[in-house]
DNA sequence: CGTTGTAGGCGTACACCGTACTCTTACAAC
DNA sequence: GTTGTAAGAGTACGGTGTACGCCTACAACG
């Protein structure tokens, strides 16, 4: 065999405007739409004609994910006292994902192959190496990290005690739920910035003190 | 009018069968087997007849959450320092959850309307009460920790850093992410309950921290 | 004890989903 | 121009949630 007898059709799409056609579905009109015939209609091309390019709606809703997360940036910032720098990128995290809430749902169970995530998961081991974390507790400081940002993100977006579901749990009979209708209250006040913020803070101060001891 | 005309024929189902059924189904085909048409043949009944006791899918949805959060137990446990207390609170929802692996997915989306929940946040804030917390400084409490439960909970049950996916962690590119593959490496000895407990003891402290200055 | 009003339960039907399969088409290499 | 190949389109199928209308069982009445 000297050649290939012959090149067939080239590919009029790339990975990279289907992700972006997607998202732009997911944004507009919500997870619920994103399907693979409004991609496609997206797209000005066939539903099925997606299927050359991804195996099925899973690893669509995959790239997804990918696109939001890798305009995370990874690179640790300078100058600063490790726990700030750990700071810093949570925050990218949070700021990257803010910006389309609607594909937070989708995050838990794709996180895991996005190199995105991959690349920012190594800056954050780089930080904690710095700090002196190794073995098992640079294990659990990832962990614990990556735990409290999916968590409070998901919070954030579609939990009770930032925006609307606050002013339904300050409606809670206050015979059996005295705190939790104080708390809501208080919770009004204080905005999702600091809300994010403060958690955090509490973290890191605890890695700061398991850094410290033991 | 002295008095209602007829009494109709009464329910053969209560709300109760209904989740149980519905947690059954998922507990044995997982959750994309619990549709309305499974929940029914479970039952007994036909498809439709769910819809006398539940407005749409969603809602069944719901009740099958409540019905794995009600089981958590919520008194506070006594003599024991605070932390130890939040820390008790914290593993019974793990616990819970654990049960009923293949409902965590949806545990985000309905938690806020779970009754169960509201007892389980209304005892941390008790605890969190006693330990001086309060007004702002207690919502950023409550919060922080209801991130990293539901967090790591979603991590434990889908995410890579235990069970299979460290396996696949473990076989990343070494250049391009080093201290993610040594990490990996670190992260298969470790065991998912030490995982859990030690991101949350990092959590604990800094809520020790946080009470102790400003 | 029959009659009757009411809500419970059932069956059908529809729109929509993901996707397997088949056929046509456009293009690079000869 | 011919041709081999993969790209893209079209059709079709089994599945989903659920709107709608029908029949039915039962508690309250005369």
């Amino acid at each position: 065999m000297y050649a290939v007898k012959a090149m067939p059709r080239p590919r009029s799409l790339t990975p990279a405007q289907l992700a972006a056609a997607a998202l732009a579905v997911v944004d507009r009109d919500g997870l619920a739409g994103l399907t693979m015939r409004a991609v496609g209609k997206e797209l000005g091309t066939s539903t099925m004609a997606l299927y050359r390019y991804v195996a099925d709606r899973e690893e669509l809703e995959g790239l997804v994910v990918e696109l939001v997360l890798d305009r995370v940036d990874s690179t640790p910032p300078a100058d600063l006292p490790w726990p700030e720098r750990l700071r810093v990128l949570v925050e990218r995290v949070r700021a990257a994902t803010g910006a389309h809430p609607a594909v937070v749902p989708l995050f838990p169970a794709h996180r895991h192959r996005s190199p995105g995530v991959l690349r920012w998961s190594e800056a954050v081991l780089g930080v904690l190496t710095e700090a002196g974390f190794d073995g098992t507790r640079r294990v659990i400081a990832l962990r614990g990290l990556l735990s409290y940002v999916i968590g409070a993100i998901q919070l954030e977006h579609l939990g009770p005690l930032s925006g609307s579901g606050t002013v339904t749990m300050a409606q809670l009979p206050r015979t059996d739920f005295p705190l939790m209708a104080e708390t809501a209250q208080a919770a009004r006040q204080v905005g999702p910035d600091e809300e994010f913020g403060g958690g955090l803070d509490v973290l890191l101060r605890g890695l700061v003190a398991h850094s410290d001891r033991d």
